[in-house]
DNA sequence: CTGTATCCTGTAAGATACTG
DNA sequence: CAGTATCTTACAGGATACAG
């Protein structure tokens, strides 16, 4: 076929265009955080504002939003006395457990690695 | 022992700081796409800049000394005429793999995803 | 080819104050 | 409690030119 092999495939482009995609989706520097909460139960908004360590209330909300917007979590407001609402994966957010995993597994033996070098 | 189980355990925070861990080992914007391509196959300076689409000499190299620095990427001269810089994973770098093989699987079901729902 | 040195800019994100 | 409205700022990241 006439080219010199530039790139091995397609499969390169899938593959690069894939982590890109996912990157977008959970982009900036608390979505994964939200979605790490949010993975262990769900909470109102007060919690994950305490929960996560110093997210500002602006950007709690803007990243909620942008995480409903693409289905990952399931915004629901409750009949309290003063409102009360509840955040929650949904199943499609679910389905990033296993890079949330990954990632937790990743970081507590990389934590345990730099401790070791300090010896 | 008398706290309200305001966190369910200290379990919580070591998630959450293993997430962040991840994160600022992996921080910015190329540095995933980075270790996705080395992940594929070492490559050299010039191969990585038309690799990633639209990175800047400067990010690829700034980048690219910061997984240097966090050993999880290997760098060495090679003595051809004009000099060439092989770029590849450690064994360090290597453990990333999960995380990205994650993320390319979540990146490629999600586009389908949402193929389907334009129908 | 493999970078570094500047310069420049947009935007993510912080602080603060306020509303239903 | 659950947000929104402003204002401000730092810094990641882009463009360009140049050096070993």
């Amino acid at each position: 076929m006439g080219d010199e092999t530039k790139y091995s495939a397609e499969a390169c482009e899938t593959h690069h265009r894939a982590i890109r995609d996912t990157m977008d989706v959970l982009s900036g520097k608390w979505k994964l955080r939200i979605v790490g909460s949010l993975s262990l139960s769900k909470k109102r908004f007060m919690e994950l504002r305490n929960h996560i360590d110093g997210i500002a209330a602006k950007m709690l909300s803007k990243e909620l939003q942008d995480l409903e917007i693409n289905n990952l979590v399931n915004r629901s407001v409750i009949n309290t006395k003063p409102i009360t609402v509840e955040y929650e994966l949904t199943a499609y957010g679910q389905s990033l457990k296993p890079i949330i995993d990954e990632m937790v597994i990743w970081g507590m033996q990389h934590r345990k690695q730099l401790k070791n070098k300090l010896t």
